[in-house]
DNA sequence: CGGCCGTTTTCAACACCTTGAAAACGGGGA
DNA sequence: TCCCCGTTTTCAAGGTGTTGAAAACGGCCG
């Protein structure tokens, strides 16, 4: 899946590394500018799927800048930055079209929390593209319910139980490894150990397999790690 | 078909402009007043689709506009603008028959999403109209009157009790998670715990559920949030 | 004041995730 | 074929975070 793409405009240097740092980590694409000039050439080059824009900048403030980006483009989610005590103009920020707006100093898990809404607001309007179900046999896995069915029984599914059907399924009859797997779903730091992914494994098998002792979709590959396949061996 | 108007009655200049713009460029056809004596001014001339009431005023207020419209037209959905800080007048409000309040600042498409709907439940005679009722089970549930129904027994529901069935009706069978929830029925600032949701759940289940302890439409999803079904598991 | 509503706090109960140990399995070599 | 060794599965137990229930607080209004 492709990553969201967050466009980053700041003047001052610290808060721009510490936040591109910051939202790296977290698993998004990160684009970053340091003044308004930069910040629109940035976000016509790389077409970001949110923006985060200091307002106070040298040159162009991040009102010239959100001023400039409504011009063609009505709907990205734009968050203003604006520092402890500097009044925000909420007038000019309704005007222009912010989404919301952030004071600094701000926590990191506000800021988290915002962009997620924020993201989460602009995406109703192109969603419906990506499947919520998946079907194989007698089972449809909703990932939208976190609920599956089979011979008409209605079984819940936990979140890593639907994240690991989730990928699986969009690599059909593909072998993935454990590590990837793991990496995919529980992060790339995760320093678990591999018998959780096994367990995770051996739930999904108990919940959609005919027989989990011999599973024919969730099937295993020896000393490497996992496929799914909807065609019997 | 004919562009729906909208009336847009705030005495804040840079808002009105913003505002009308705005809707302007959204295809909606757009009326202003400064005031409230010319809001319903333009209210008789023009008949508008939907009005867009700031409530601070100088002279005639928000609240004195709405009641005058009030007197002739009950159905025109109106929605009030005030300002943060500011406490709105619920009762007040609710009495006069306003459809949605606004809290400003306010991002653009949450007020946009607001007046969508707001026009979608007025519409009941060419869209299928807006439900009032939510049935299931013995259950009758009356979002107009704040009551619902069950076993012949009429209980009184709150506010935020309505407005979280409602929602969740509304999202039959989907998943909502806490935070979307929170942002939809609390607003989008709102800086609550999230135990404040739960306990609102909770009510409800007291309400509507045969048996509150295993509830059977009002399904918790763990880590992600709630659900809405009418069908047994 | 007394009741209702929304919120917050606390604590207990619960589901899920993780882990360890042991058993079962599978593949390769003798 | 059988055995051996590494891999995978199962089982059971513990830890962690999430949710539910109860109680209490404050605001508002009659």
């Amino acid at each position: 899946m492709k990553k969201t793409a967050i466009l980053v405009v700041e003047d001052d240097k610290a808060i721009l590394t510490g936040l591109c740092d910051l939202l790296g980590c977290e698993g998004y694409e990160v684009f970053s500018a340091e003044d308004g000039i930069k910040g629109l050439e940035a976000y016509r080059n790389n077409r970001p799927d949110l923006i985060l824009l200091d307002i106070m900048m040298p040159g162009k403030s991040g009102y010239d800048v959100l001023r400039e980006i409504r011009k063609t483009d009505t709907q990205l989610p734009v968050l203003l930055l604006t520092a402890k005590g500097q009044e925000i103009d909420k007038v000019v920020g309704l005007e222009l079209g912010a989404d919301d707006y952030i004071v600094k100093p701000f926590g990191i898990k506000e800021l988290l929390a915002r962009i997620k809404a924020a993201l989460r607001r602009s995406r109703p309007a192109d969603a419906g593209k990506k499947e919520t179900h998946i079907r194989f046999d007698d089972v449809v896995i909703d990932l939208k319910n976190y609920t599956c069915e089979k011979k008409g029984k209605k079984i819940q599914l936990s979140q890593k139980e639907i994240q690991l059907i989730d990928y699986l399924c969009n690599h059909k009859d593909e072998v993935i490894d454990r590590n990837t797997l793991l990496e995919e779903i529980w992060g790339v730091r995760y320093e678990g150990t591999t018998r959780t992914l096994d367990q995770h494994i051996a739930q999904l098998r108990k919940k959609i397999e005919d027989d989990p002792a011999h599973p024919k979709h969730l099937v295993t590959v020896h000393a490497v790690g996992y496929k799914f396949t909807v065609s019997p061996d």
